[in-house]
RNA sequence: GGGCGUUUAGCUCAGUUGGCUAGAGCGCUUCCCUUACAAGGAAGAAGUCACAGGUUCGAGUCCUGUAACGCCCACCA
């Protein structure tokens, strides 16, 4: 590389040398020896199912400028990449596409032919992740790359569910699932897409088994509401509101179920809602206060009978018709036996037939509503109860001493739930923005047992077997047997320990079957924190890098995913995976959508770095991250160099510019870095524009500083960039050229000492473009500040600056802006005169003894000489009378007069209009000084800040109407 | 139904314990290819801070209510 810098930034040559860089180091690389405080994070992996959009983009720019800036900080940093196999995602995702392009359904394969399928598209993806978030820039340490089904992770998984089971916190219960009859699959609720769909609402008798007397009538039946007549096959009870007048009479009685014969109780349950006709609840409108309850085809019944210990009887089979062989078994009467075989919605009619016939069909009205409907086969859904795994969540702990339950919830400390919660509740774990908290909070306050077992086949298989009968006799290590009560009779499980092969093969032999069901995708997830560093095994990563320290993430997956890794972590090595995690808002397209493929209205993270770099991308996502939950990219289309039309966005010309800024400020720099100075030959120095630029930079440092402990990214790409575009490059640079020009050594050092600490603070957002330059600027200006230090070799591991707040100088940087004030107004005039921007012209001021105006101005006469490109800038200690053809300018009580700019009436329309703005200022401060209340309430600062305000508004309003009568 | 967010310049957004003469980027107007940068420089214009009340010496900021838009969760006999 020559030691000059191109002169246009080219991201592309740039961003592949450094990565390799680094890569060559060993940069990104986490060391478990390494003595210094440690810092580390995991990434949230990335399911397998397509590339990255702008919102892992987002996340893991935010991440890497985290883990980088501790880096810097000289913390033995690791950040944990992988990804995740995100079982019913994928496994969709290849079943579409092997459908669409092989006609061939996943019963069509074997299952480890299939496996092999998923893993196929599973290797693919992963690649092209891994090498979007290297193209990013991110500095995870590639070589510990995890997935949640590799082998390390599967053993964790392994253990985690073997300790949970020897605790006796897994479960075998009924579940409904939402099955397809179609397809003859589960969904997940994901895949399940509502319908709005014109139905009905049949009103049903059924008759009591003794009548009764109700306010004097006789009653003999109750009549019940429903969209779904077929189910009623397996009701089990009628449920009414124990608030419902009616209730204290009918609750307990019984009815009979027509068509079946069976009967059913009357059971009082909140749940339902009370009649009323005149209501604007549409459940209330169309209730006739009794609830039909079949809680083997509906979630709501089906809790209902949870609660009431009803019988589950399922009616239907897996294709959807009727059926008396999955559970249904008094179905003895021969109007049930005609109804075996029918399809569901025959036997819908059928049975609304029946109670026409019967004369129980005392009404029907329309209804539209939602119904679920397979996004597969598009036919509705079926609620339909199976056997599903379970852990209990709100279940004591085994071994451990009862603590009571956590105020106000029904939450045992010592319960999966209970762990996952108390840290947030002792303030160990922290949200931030803070308001998360109550997400987290309320869903473990309030959650149900946690069914993890799917019907797939990608994902971990449970490592459990099961035989019918009863258990052997003796206990074998590696084995936890456990007999259960089912329908089928007393079976056995085995839950076989990790890393016993050979235990498995015995069992099978036994006689034993695997259950073919895999685990919910999130139970590997969960362990991820700790699954990655090789626990179950106390490895050196586990005990140096856990617990973590942040987790990055966005906020729909608190519940599913952060809780549960709190909780796993808690439960699995005693210690909660993170301390803090920070929750970045949504991106949404111009309209507030979500970014969608359906849509055509997503980012692609890799155009994007084409078109504009990564470092731009990374910057302009950086600003756009502020404490709101939701955040808006406008996008346009856009032409590549190569010919592709892509969406981008005008907001990514943002961070491209400041690069380019950069980049050519480091030239300017590198140029005049010849014979440059070093710091302890400089120091002190008391030009202005130098105290002023060395009390900014100190100030970037510290306001970068803490905008990154407070995770306030916004802030910190602000401070850096107005401090990079506005001071460092609009006034330093522009003062010092001429300082330089006129052989002055001491801008050089403290150009070279700025651009220094500005790569340091750039670099965690703009990581490439930053140690680019840090190259060049070693060969050319390699001691450039405190001390007299080499600087390091590589930026990415150089020391983040500290804020020396000795240099700090509030008095200065006020001076100084009254200098930039007068160069601006300076300037001003000169564009309101049609003043040729070559034209030197010359100045007086009149300025007063004393004033501390008076006196920057005199200190700094070149400067402004420089930077309003005046000719001459005599300073008279004595009143002038005003010049003829001249301006005035009055800043801080001295007046400036230009000469020689003629143009009178310009110059009196100026004047005016500076006369109107400061009389109406002095009126609102006069007002508010006037306030007595104000005086005695404010605090002083305040009150004395206004004082001066005043008093300097009245001086200069007196000098411009001086000259406006001069004038005139 | 429950929870939450947003409403500030034409657009996208900042505005941390109330002190604001309300800021930034883009866009817009005028001038400038000045030897780091036209992806640039200089100077500008542009806002009843959604609405209505209240608290306060003082409200974009706090409280109450209203409206619109949006997100998450649950549910829909």
């Amino acid at each position: 590389m020559s030691s000059e810098l191109e002169k246009i930034y080219d991201p592309k040559q740039v961003e592949v040398d450094v990565y390799n860089k680094w890569n060559q180091a060993d940069a990104f690389g986490a060391d478990p020896a390494d003595p210094r405080k440690n810092f580390c994070m995991v990434i949230p992996p990335p399911n397998v199912t397509a590339a990255l959009h702008l919102g892992h983009a987002l996340n893991n720019t935010l991440q890497d400028v985290l883990i980088r800036y501790k880096r810097m900080g000289q913390y033995a940093t690791l950040w944990m990449p992988g990804t995740d196999h995100a079982g019913i995602a994928t496994q969709t995702v290849v079943e579409k596409r092997i459908l669409a392009e092989e006609g061939k359904r996943r019963i069509d394969f074997e299952r480890g032919d299939f496996v092999a399928r998923i893993q196929e598209w599973k290797d693919e993806y992963e690649a092209t992740i891994l090498q979007q978030l290297q193209k990013m820039g991110c500095s995870c340490d590639w070589k510990r790359t995890r997935f949640t089904m590799d082998e390390v992770c599967a053993k964790a998984v392994r253990a985690t569910f073997f300790k949970l089971f020897s605790d006796g916190l897994i479960y075998r219960g009924k579940r409904l699932v939402n099955w397809d009859p179609a397809t003859q699959t589960v969904l997940a609720d994901d895949e399940v897409e509502h319908e709005d769909v014109a139905g009905h609402f049949w009103y049903m008798q059924y008759p009591l088994v003794d009548a009764a007397e109700l306010d004097g009538k006789h009653i003999t039946h109750v009549t019940v509401a429903t969209t779904r007549p077929e189910t009623m096959l397996g009701d089990t009870a009628v449920a009414m509101n124990p608030r419902d007048p009616r209730a204290a009479v009918l609750v307990g009685r019984k009815v009979r179920l027509p068509i079946v014969g069976r009967e059913i109780p009357i059971i009082a349950d909140d749940h339902v809602v009370l009649p009323d006709p005149e209501s604007e609840d549409e459940k209330a409108k169309f209730s006739t206060g009794f609830l039909k309850v079949t809680p083997a085809h509906d979630p709501d019944d089906y809790q209902i009978g949870q609660r009431h210990d009803l019988p589950m009887i399922n009616v239907m089979a897996p294709d959807g018709s009727i059926s008396d062989r999955h559970g249904w078994d008094d179905c003895n009467t021969p109007e049930a036996e005609n109804l075996v075989g029918m399809d569901r919605f025959e036997a819908r009619a059928a049975i609304v037939e029946f109670f026409r016939s019967e004369n129980l069909l005392e009404d029907i009205r329309e209804y539209n509503h939602s119904v679920g409907h397979s996004y597969r086969s598009h036919v509705p859904i079926e609620p339909y109860l199976s056997d599903q795994w379970y852990v209990a969540v709100k279940k004591p702990l085994p071994n451990i001493p009862d603590e009571g339950l956590i105020e106000g919830t029904d939450v045992p400390i010592q319960s999966l739930a209970g762990i996952a919660l108390t840290p947030l509740l002792d303030g160990r774990l922290k949200f931030t923005p803070e308001r998360y908290a109550s997400n987290y909070k309320n869903w473990l306050e309030n959650l149900r047992d946690w069914p993890i077992s799917r019907q797939l086949w990608w994902g971990h298989q449970i490592p459990i077997w099961s035989k019918p009968g009863k258990r052997p006799a003796e206990n074998v290590d590696g084995i936890i047997y456990r007999e259960m009560e089912t329908d089928e009779g007393v079976i056995t499980y085995a839950c076989v320990a990790p890393s016993h092969d050979k235990l498995e093969k015995q069992i099978e032999a036994d006689g034993f079957v695997r259950d073919p069901d895999v685990l919910d995708t999130w139970f590997s997830s969960a362990l991820w924190p700790f699954s990655t560093l090789g626990w179950p095994d106390v490895t050196p990563e586990l005990k140096k890098f856990y617990p973590g320290d942040v987790l990055s993430t966005a906020r729909e997956i608190i519940t599913l995913w952060v809780s549960r890794m709190v909780m796993m972590g808690q439960y699995c090595v005693g210690d909660i995976p993170f301390s803090e995690v920070f929750i970045h808002a949504m991106i949404q397209d111009g309209q507030g959508r979500k970014m969608s493929k359906s849509l055509g209205n997503g980012v692609d993270p890799l155009e994007v770095i084409d078109s504009h770099g990564a470092d731009a991308m990374r910057f302009t996502l950086v600003s756009m991250t502020t404490q709101t939950q939701d955040v808006r990219m406008p996008l346009a289309k856009m032409t590549l160099p190569d010919g592709r039309e892509v969406n981008s966005s005008p907001k990514f010309d943002m961070g491209r510019n400041l690069c380019n800024k950069l980049w050519n400020a480091s030239r300017f720099a590198m140029m005049n870095m010849l014979r440059c100075p070093s710091w302890s030959q400089i120091r002190p120095t008391e030009n202005l524009a130098d105290v002023w630029i060395l009390s900014r930079l100190n100030g970037t440092i510290r306001d970068a500083t803490l905008a990154l402990e407070s995770y306030r990214f916004n802030d910190l790409s602000e401070k850096l960039y107005h401090f990079l575009w506005d001071d460092f490059c609009d006034w330093y640079l522009e003062i010092a050229k001429a300082r330089i020009a006129d052989g002055q050594r001491t801008p050089k050092a403290i150009i070279a000492h700025c651009l220094d600490t500005i790569l340091r603070l750039l670099h965690p957002i703009m990581p490439f473009i930053t140690e680019a330059i840090w190259e060049k600027l070693n060969e050319i200006a390699p001691v450039r500040g405190p001390g007299d230090m080499h600087a390091e070799e590589l930026l990415i591991t150089a020391q983040w600056p500290m804020a020396d707040g000795e240099t700090i100088d509030p008095p200065a940087e006020g001076a100084f802006d009254m200098l930039a004030d007068l160069i601006r107004q300076i300037r001003n005039i000169r564009v309101q005169h049609n003043i040729a921007p070559s034209r030197k012209i010359n100045a007086i001021a009149e300025a007063i003894e004393g004033l501390s105006a008076t006196e920057i101005l005199v200190k700094n006469v070149e400067t402004v000489k420089a930077l309003a490109n005046l000719g001459e800038l005599k300073i008279s200690y004595q009143e002038i009378p005003t010049p003829d053809g001249a301006a005035a300018i009055t800043v801080g009580g001295v007046k400036v007069y230009l000469l020689d700019v003629v143009d009178k009436q310009a110059e009196l329309d100026r004047l005016k209009k500076q006369q109107e703005t400061l009389t109406k200022g002095i009126k609102g401060v006069e007002s508010k000084l006037a306030n007595e209340k104000f005086v005695a309430n404010a605090p002083e600062d305040v009150v004395s800040r206004e004082r001066d305000r005043l008093e300097e508004m009245q001086r200069d309003l007196a000098a411009i109407e001086k000259t406006i009568a001069a004038l005139s």
